[in-house]
DNA sequence: TTTTATCTTGCAAGCGTTTGCAAAATTGGC
DNA sequence: GCCAATTTTGCAAACGCTTGCAAGATAAAA
């Protein structure tokens, strides 16, 4: 039972459209509509309401606007944290691009909802939001079918278990781990570790698969030992890595699915008292900021994290303006970049 | 003039109190009471509204609310960008209070906002959050002025200038660069450069302060050739550590004024050809979560960022409940953080 | 000049809440 | 069992905006 507190005066001596509507002697639709760019309004009109909304300092009020059936012109990002390379710069594309249009943003860090995903769902998209970008969720159905319509403007970012119908954008998983794969025996690595992401998540079959395509096609026999299970996150890699190295016959070469696991392994390796890339080389996925920082130089499949975010906010505005159009998915190519945690197999 | 999109039905088929209302057979400002936690309903009452609601999957409409003079339970957060270390960690602070809470987060980067601060800080404020929080804001006074009223809800993060009644959390800054500063020099260097950092924020002053204060309390003559101005970037860091190393008698230390320009730091030297730690020790400040990847691990002075926003949230709250009441500056303690890139100065 | 089609504008209703006010119901004291 | 004090409820008026409808202006066509 709690205290009610009463305090929150309605100080907002805002100016109101109302306001602007008398300063510019018109009625307010009138300027709501000038506001809001309908276009048939006359051109000495629309000059002397903005002039008038300039001068009093007009500034709209989203609630309003939204509740009375327009737009909030926000838009929802459901991540699940915020605190690491990869989802940070995400968020930098998305924001970027926001910036060249009018949209704000509300961030949602998923970690708070842990089984009350529908309900935060509902409550966010309950007129808050014009949209709503889903950002590796694990499972999309959770959040999907709390949406109030079927065709609310939903874009997933690097999630393909969604169902047909949904907009999303990733990268070529599958193909970038196959050509990772590829380079490490290339570089002569017979025993190519794997360490496996989170498995709910589509990227990480996606990846395990091109690395079995790749020793597939390269007739060399699949070790099931040495696939270990990782979560994507560095302690997974870590982890993983000691019960590769405790193999009777180790890897020489450790593909992790993603550059936080990579960057783990690079830890255990050392703790090992073995040294990279000379006795065992490690590739990662993503490029994040921090592959770039570590020592060595991390080689790595690059996503174009950034331009996810990019290309999701222009999917989901596209959709906002036309709820009924075609969902869409886009799938960005990946990149191997090659830096310094790789070495030929010598001996 | 933009073409008017008139496709948005409201197809909010969302429940209303009016629907629970009906469902509960009580009148829907009962509804509106049992809701928003008022005192004086018969528990009777409360019972049947709350199980209607719950049964009708009811959520309330923020936007409503908001307009109707109660809380929106969200905050805004102004940030410069989202795309560093030291952001993040505030950000997972600010996050991870707030889901102790129930208010939910509006994220707004400034640079989108260059110049026109006031403005959009009206738009923000106007009903959208309940309180602001503002992350390192170079020139305050642009945001505060635009705020509705002089108690609406503020905390500065990490920004000292902003007059005497602003709510604001902070380091000691002063005490950590007079810390790293006293280390440098008990390993014997007595040319210890200093990078500044953007010196339109209070923090780079303090710290500039701490440097010299250090020197001057070891009687060590201040040279000021080697005290470079920097940006708090990587890039000011690195260019800051060419001049310093161009000097005829370069600097045996360095100390960034943060991180990220102690990372740009190293960068420059490993250019020149020279050793870290062996020919060149470098300081930074923050601890940011890269200091610990990069090679040799960055020696740092700790701030405790994530703190930062959880008191800054707390700090916000306790505003939001008694806006009335004066405004505190919280100053946490920073800390030295021994790593790899210092070492005692030989020859 | 009249008629008709096309622009412009204003009015009023409504979006889903909160909350002041007053009426109704309950409680307690005699 | 009656009256006053207290608790509980409902009504109605906001909050600031959008938008369908209809009327008034204006331009084009006849």
């Amino acid at each position: 039972m709690t205290i009610q507190n009463n305090n929150r005066k309605k100080s907002h001596n805002s100016v109101t459209i109302v306001d602007v509507a008398r300063a510019a002697g018109v009625s307010y639709s009138t300027v709501s509509r000038v506001l809001s760019g309908f276009e048939f309004v006359n051109d000495d009109t629309r000059k002397k309401v903005l002039q008038a909304a300039e001068a009093m300092g007009y500034v709209v009020n989203l609630q309003a606007r939204s509740l009375a059936g327009g737009r909030s012109n926000i838009i929802g990002l459901l991540a699940p944290a915020i605190n690491n390379g990869y989802i940070s710069e995400i968020v930098r594309g998305i924001d970027e691009e926001l910036a060249r249009s009018d949209y704000d943003l509300m961030l949602y860090t998923t970690h708070r909802y842990a089984g009350k995903e529908a309900f935060y769902v509902k409550t966010i998209v309950n007129g808050l939001v014009d949209g709503l970008i889903l950002l590796a969720p694990l499972i999309p159905a959770n959040y999907m079918q709390a949406l109030p319509s079927h065709d609310f403007p939903l874009v997933l970012i690097d999630q393909a278990n969604s169902g047909p119908n949904t907009t999303t954008v990733d990268a070529t998983n599958w193909q970038g781990a196959y050509e990772a794969t590829q380079y490490l025996l290339g570089l002569g690595h017979r025993r190519v570790g794997f360490i496996t992401g989170y498995m709910e998540i589509s990227s990480s079959t996606e990846r395990l698969d091109g690395y079995r395509a790749a020793l597939h096609h390269n007739r060399i026999p699949i070790d099931e030992t040495l696939i270990v299970t990782g979560d994507y996150q560095s302690l997974g890699g870590f982890q993983g890595t000691e019960r590769l190295l405790a193999l009777p016959q180790p890897p020489t070469a450790i593909f992790a699915s993603n550059d936080r696991s990579a960057i783990g392994a690079m830890e255990a390796i050392r703790a090992h008292g073995l040294h990279i890339p000379q006795d065992v080389s490690v590739i990662g996925f993503d490029d994040i900021p921090e592959a770039s920082l570590v020592y060595p130089k991390l080689t790595t499949v690059r996503q174009p994290l950034v331009q996810f975010g990019q290309v999701a906010v222009r999917l989901l505005l596209e959709k906002i303006d036309a709820p009924e159009k075609e969902a869409r998915r886009v799938t960005l190519a990946t990149q191997l970049v090659i830096r310094d945690s790789c070495a030929p197999l010598t001996g």
